[in-house]
DNA sequence: TATATTTGCAACCAATTGGTTTCGTAAATA
DNA sequence: TATTTACGAAACCAATTGGTTGCAAATATA
């Protein structure tokens, strides 16, 4: 299976979700009732983004708090500097 | 229909077909020479990142040369903007 | 004029996608 | 202990994807 960087910032959602838990770290149901979607939704989105180590997870009692791997962000950045030198 | 420059950028030689005419317009012809894919495949990759306006076409007899929208790249780099704030 | 080349477009196909429903498990709470 | 809550995973579904084949139109060449 493909699973990279580039096609998790593909679907609008996941790129929503990247935005949300950029700034703290939230449960998928917290995430959820920032969407007009269930939880089951953002838990597959959550899955891929995880399968491309965009996202980690911290276990609390029965609770999962999902954030952004911040560094994995990178590289698009780095993606992108090759059309720098041209604009 | 979505179309979006982070969905034209998802595939892996979309990509490749973006660094390519970034430094030179290619007709598809010759965008497929590069790649081990069909012409019609290479036409189709064309077509998508025409629709979200990264390609431009010139046309010059019977050849279409293609080649980099360079300014439409820097949405993605607009939408990294973000997340260069915590990094 | 007849033929070859370059291309876009439509029809079709298998694989993948985003989503739902359902289920099982683990932790919190009554 | 029984119930509720939070979650992942599997099965399933419709829509989309990347790719192919075949064709028609336009330009170039013999």
């Amino acid at each position: 299976m493909r699973r990279d960087i580039f096609q998790a910032i593909a679907d609008p959602t996941r790129r929503a979700i990247i935005t949300l838990i950029a700034l703290q770290a939230l449960t998928p149901n917290a995430i959820a009732d920032n969407f007009n979607t269930t939880r089951q939704a953002v838990s597959k989105h959550l899955r891929i983004l995880t399968e491309c180590e965009l996202v980690k997870q911290e276990q609390q009692g029965r609770e999962i708090y999902y954030s952004l791997e911040i560094e994995k962000m990178k590289e698009i950045d780095k993606w992108l500097n090759q059309f720098r030198k041209i604009w």
